[in-house]
Order: C-alpha cells, then sequence, then structure tokens
RNA sequence: GGCUGGAUGGCAGAGUGGCCAUGCAGUGGACUGCAACUCCACGUACGCCGGUUCGAUUCCGACUCCAGCCUCCA
C-alpha cells in the first residue's frame, strides 16, 4: 500500500484514487520569462519521480503541470527586452523543454497553457461573481472575497485574524474591500498585453489560471496537487477558495509539496538573485550526478547545493557505474528473489523515501561487485535488477563506459592504442615501461583500470574548489 | 509576532523503543608487478533538561538553536 504525506493533513494516508487504478494529478510548473534553475528542477525531478513511480507499480496515471505564460513579470522583462510577451515565453518554454530533457524528465501528458485557457478563466470568475464570491471594481479589477469562504488558508493554517493584520497594503490594493482579498482578474494598463472580458482589456490573476487549468484537465475534484512549498500560501490556498467557491466541491485529496533547494547554506531565490541555472549547472556536473543529487534527500527536506555536495553525488553515480561496468547484460534476466527489490519498494512506498530506496541500490551494488568474478550470470542479472530499480528514480540510464568517460576531451582511439603498448610491455614485464605509459595516460587525466587482465580506462573527473 | 518543519558519527543523509542504514572521507587488511577499481574489518552518532518504560536517539513535556512561509518565487 503506497502511502504519501498529505499536507493538508500533516500526516502519511494511505493512497487511495477517486477512481481506482487511475491517478489525476496536477503540478505547478514555471513562469516562463527565465532560463529554469536548480530550485525548478528539484520540482520536476520530485514530481516526475511520483510520477514515474505510481506508474510502475500499476496506475494510469494523467500527469497535468501547466505553463505561466502571461503575468506581471513576463509583461515587464518583454518590455526591458523590447519584445512581444509571446516572443519571450516560446523562447524560455522551449529552453525548459530541453533542460527537461537534460535532466531525463518525462514530459506531463498535459501541459495547458495560462493563455490558451483565457475563456475558462472569465467563465470561472463570472461563476464568482455570480455566486458573491467575488465582485468587480470600478477601474475593472476582479478581486476574491476573502472574508466570504469559510476555512480560507486551511492549508497552510494560518489565522484569518493574522493575516490581516499582516497584510501589507499597497497603493494598488486600494481597490480592495478587504486586505486579504486577491486578485482574480487584472485591468491592462496602456500599452500591456490582454484579452476581452465582461470586466474590460485585462489578463488573469496567477491564482486562477491553475483552478481553471486543474479543473478544465482533470474535473472538479482530482487526486493530487503538487509544487513546491514556497507556493502553499497564497498560491495554492487561493486555488482552494476559488476552486471551492466556484464548483461547491472538494477541489483536491491530497497535496504534496517539495522542500526548497539553497544554495551555499542560503536561501536561493529570485529576489536574493544568487540562483543556479540549469543550464550552468549542466556544463559543470552530468545531468545524472544532478539528478541523483536531487534524489538523494527526501522531496520534502531542504537540500543544500554546493560544490561539496554535487562532487559527493558524483562519487556515488561512479559507484554505481563501477559496478555495472563490464557486465554483459543483453538478453539477461533480472534476479527476482534478491529481497533488494522488496526492500526498494518498501521504501518508495513509504512517501516516496527515495534516500533509503538509494542505500538498497549501494548494498545491490556491492552485492555485483562481491559477485562478479565467482558468478559472472549472477552478477548480471543483478546488474539488470539495478539498472530496473534506478530507473524508476531516472537514474542510471547510461553506458557505463560512457559516464566513466564524461567530458572527456581525449580521442579514444589513441588510448585504446597506448594501452595496447602498455599491455605488451606488461606481458613482457616490462614495468618500467608500463608505469611509463600509464603516467602519459595520467596526464591526459585518463585513468587506468586493470582487472582481470583487462585494461579499461576511465576519465579523472575535475574537482572543483 | 503567527504558521510549518528541523537539530543524527569528519561531511552528506535515512531510520528505529532494545540488533546493520547507506554514500564520501579516514584507519587496518585482501587483491594487484605497483597502482586504480573492488572486497573484508573498524569508529562508544543521535541539541539540552525532565518524564513514561525493564530499556529512548526513537514516545510525552519544557528549553535552546536553526530554517521556510506570512512579499515575486519550485
Amino acid at each position: 500500500m503506497m502511502k504519501i504525506y498529505n499536507t493538508l493533513t500533516h500526516q502519511k494516508e494511505d493512497f487511495k484514487p477517486i477512481e481506482p487504478g487511475k491517478v489525476r494529478m496536477y503540478v505547478c510548473g514555471l513562469t516562463t520569462y527565465d532560463y529554469c534553475h536548480i530550485g525548478h528542477a528539484r520540482m520536476l525531478v520530485a514530481f516526475d519521480v511520483v510520477v514515474r513511480y505510481l506508474r510502475a507499480i500499476g496506475y494510469q496515471v494523467t500527469y497535468v503541470r501547466n505553463i505561466t505564460d502571461i503575468d506581471d513579470k513576463i509583461i515587464r522583462r518583454a518590455s526591458e527586452n523590447g519584445e512581444g510577451f509571446g516572443q519571450l515565453t516560446e523562447r524560455f518554454i522551449r529552453y525548459m523543454h530541453e533542460d527537461e530533457a537534460m535532466l531525463h524528465v518525462l514530459p506531463p501528458d498535459i501541459e495547458p497553457r495560462a493563455t490558451g485557457h483565457i475563456a475558462g478563466i472569465i467563465t470561472m470568475v463570472k461563476t464568482l461573481i455570480a455566486n458573491g464570491s467575488a465582485y468587480a471594481a470600478d477601474n475593472g479589477d476582479v478581486y476574491f472575497s476573502v472574508p466570504g469562504f469559510a476555512n480560507y488558508a486551511r492549508l497552510s493554517r494560518k489565522h484569518p485574524d493574522e493575516l490581516l493584520a499582516g497584510a501589507r497594503i499597497e497603493i494598488d490594493e486600494t481597490n480592495k474591500h478587504d486586505p486579504r482579498d486577491f486578485a482574480l482578474w487584472k485591468s491592462a494598463k496602456a500599452g500591456e498585453p490582454g484579452w476581452e472580458s465582461p470586466w474590460g482589456f485585462g489578463r488573469p490573476g496567477w491564482h486562477i489560471e491553475c483552478s481553471a487549468m486543474s479543473t478544465t484537465c482533470l474535473g472538479h475534484t482530482f487526486d493530487i496537487h503538487g509544487g513546491g512549498s514556497d507556493l502553499m500560501f497564497p498560491h495554492h490556498d487561493n486555488e482552494i477558495a476559488q476552486s471551492e467557491a466556484a464548483t461547491g466541491k472538494h477541489f483536491v485529496n491530497l497535496w504534496m509539496h517539495n522542500g526548497p533547494v539553497r544554495v551555499n547554506d542560503e536561501k536561493m531565490s529570485k529576489s536574493l538573485n544568487n540562483f543556479f541555472t540549469v543550464r550552468e549547472v549542466l556544463k559543470k556536473y552530468p545531468a545524472e550526478v544532478i539528478r541523483y543529487f536531487l534524489v538523494a534527500s527526501h522531496y520534502r527536506s531542504f537540500i543544500n547545493y554546493s560544490e561539496e555536495t554535487l562532487q559527493i553525488s558524483w562519487d556515488a553515480v561512479e559507484r554505481f557505474y563501477h559496478a555495472l561496468k563490464g557486465l554483459d547484460t543483453t538478453g539477461v534476466i533480472a534476479a527476482l528473489d534478491t529481497g533488494y527489490e522488496a526492500r526498494f519498494h518498501a521504501a518508495m512506498q513509504d512517501d516516496f523515501n527515495t534516500p533509503e530506496a538509494i542505500g538498497v541500490l549501494f548494498e545491490l551494488a556491492r552485492e555485483i561487485n562481491r559477485l562478479r568474478n565467482e558468478d559472472a550470470g549472477k552478477a548480471a542479472s543483478l546488474a539488470v535488477l539495478l539498472r530496473q530499480l534506478a530507473g524508476l528514480l531516472g537514474l542510471l540510464e547510461s553506458d557505463p563506459a560512457e559516464f566513466l568517460r564524461t567530458g572527456s576531451a581525449v580521442d579514444p582511439a589513441a588510448v585504446e592504442s597506448l594501452l595496447a603498448q602498455r599491455l605488451a610491455a606488461r606481458t613482457a614485464k616490462n614495468w618500467a615501461e608500463a608505469d611509463r605509459i600509464r603516467d602519459q595516460l595520467k596526464a591526459l587525466n585518463v585513468v587506468v583500470e586493470d582487472r582481470n587482465g583487462v585494461s579499461g580506462w576511465r576519465i579523472e573527473r575535475p574537482v572543483q574548489d
């Protein structure tokens, strides 16, 4: 039985989808006006693992992840660049898809864009006005009326009075009846893009798009809603308020939130401008190392991005590939009765405990190393199992020898030629010559590994400061 | 101030009422011509103070410290 932590109830719950065997899941995606950073990558990978795993244990998953392709930041950035907002978002959507592919994140089944759902958003806002949950201000803005919604902010467990006391009242919020009210529709200022609506030319507020897109794609009530923990308040609380006020139905059964990424033990955020983009990180580390780093901690805890943690991740991934290297797994069936598989699944079914699952994979790797000389067949079948299980995390999808030569600028043929000369020297017991060739290779960052009379090689990876 | 979460061995990071996480680094040994890779062995880890218990790092209570959210954010 799959157990998943529900942010709404603050406990792990047995996972029971509304429709047996099927899972309807919505995750808040990106606002596309800049490159993806490592925090985005964490969200993408965390829910990628959720989807992969739920599918692996037999669920038919409909995974929806939206794109916010119209909002204030997009408008500002486009205007700074002197380009249309659509030009800007198209470009960064393309970059996002490239980054996803690099990180082995499978695409969602449906990837709705806010600008593609304007009609649905307007319909929902109309409904909210009609039933008294929202009101149009004189300037063409439409606000959701928070005081009218019982149990507001039950996800973040904030008290209404304290929100009132702490609310920041700004100049453009003077049209609100209550400081906690939030915009469903924003009227366009001169020169801003927008759409015609019953309240004039304007654009949707941020929160309403997710309510409209999720209910359009998945129905009034669905199984899982995910996103970064920083979205819990106000975004997700507002989604709940809007959706339930509009449909009268319970919105979502299970809320999942991934933890934040910190950089050198400091909060990483747009405002501090200390974020690393996926692209720059990919220049320093192989994609699988980044992915390992992201799943080696539990998805709900915070993780710290630093050169040290990434180096440790690299070591770990190399260890796996050393275990897989040189085993002929073509046509081999995975070992079935090992216990490793059961332990791996037990960890994963306990709220996707990937660190514990990975611990099991390391034990499996050691077993492979132990067996490889005495029983190559069994070692190969365990290697197939290792690959299968790691595959559920989106890991170990590369060729071992190739991975161990990541970033190599040397010519493989030249290396092989030197290795052949060295083998001749070794056969003749000319150790001085053999060592000289090995030193020569070392100068090229090539490390020689002799095993069972066969000389393999790998690249000594760069160590960052 | 309110809400939420955290404090585990040199570092990273799971977990459990009594016995092993796991990875990296370290020490000793095996393998190797020497290395590398690999294997074996080793480390009196659970913030502080009380309580429950035969027994608590694990449960309960107080305390200290840290972080996230309450403003755009994955």
